[in-house]
DNA sequence: CTTGAATATTTTAAGCTTGAAATAAAATAG
DNA sequence: CTATTTTATTTCAAGCTTAAAATATTCAAG
């Protein structure tokens, strides 16, 4: 090394360490999480993001769109949907001019049985995540969209 | 309301986020790196992640020590277990002084396997954390520990 | 000792997930 | 128009994951 900087693999190591924990934390949440919605509402996680993401969309979703946001494979949002299509919760509804595509919506049912679901999950969630105030798990939330943002081929299908 | 402060309804929606944007970029990095150990090495990340909870105990690790160190459910381990003794890297030996318990050890050759995966896995995570310098990188890792650190009760299997 | 509770692991059934192959329809070229 | 390619979704096989039940062994009283 001619320069007077130190050889730094230290730095790998760092972003290694920040992986681990990480996936640690997603873990523990997640686990929480599925518990609290399985023993309270006989449901679960994935189960939870499709309605969730079909609630931010007033107009339905396409089933590539869901497996787009929810960054899961095509077929996998195809067997979910099935079983939410079961519960009367979700109903898939042809896309006019597109005979192949299907448009997932929330029924009336689903919707209020959603906003309850929602309502409590923020809670779980804020108390999971009680150690961060607001201006602290804004900063955080920032930095880590920064990851999503610089590794953009974030395709999951083909 | 009568006190000066606003009403922070605020809180529990930034948590929230935070939340959604930890989950995203987990899905991102594990769908990457698996994508890469399926192509490059036709290996899996849950059997990844056994090696190397092997590799960092010198002596093995009980089938439910290993549990509990990757948070995942007992029945889980014995699966993923059975397959890499079938690949010949790990293998599991009897404990003496218990008769019911097995101690999982990775085989010379899994070592040496796993060696090699490992460098390349820290090089992968490494350019996908890219944005993030040492200091960072440390800083995160440290704020993601307390949420570890404050939901104690991570029993997975019970 | 023997009985009963606790512990370590495996098995099981159901659901989740992936990647690849199969279908079907739409869009593009010739 | 017709053939080819692309797009949207489903199906499939294999593996992952969980929670609960089943086994087997150890531990703790009495």
């Amino acid at each position: 090394m001619s320069n007077a900087g130190h050889n730094n693999n230290a730095l790998p190591k760092a972003r290694l360490r920040l992986w681990l924990r990480l996936l640690k934390a997603q873990r523990l949440i997640e686990a929480e999480l599925r518990e609290k919605l399985r023993i309270e509402y006989g449901s679960t996680l994935p189960r939870f993001d499709v309605l969730a993401a079909l609630h931010r969309a007033e107009r339905g979703l396409k089933m590539s769109e869901l497996s787009d946001e929810l960054m899961v494979s095509n077929g996998n949002v195809t067997g979910i949907v099935d079983r939410l299509v079961e519960d009367g919760t979700v109903v898939r509804v042809p896309v006019d001019g597109d005979r192949r595509a299907m448009r997932v919506k929330l029924t009336d049912e689903g919707r209020n049985y959603f906003r309850k679901l929602a309502d409590e999950h923020e809670g779980w969630v804020s108390d999971l995540l009680a150690m961060f105030d607001e201006g602290t798990a804004e900063e955080l939330a920032a930095r880590l969209h920064t990851i999503a943002d610089s590794n953009t081929e974030h395709e999951v299908n083909k």
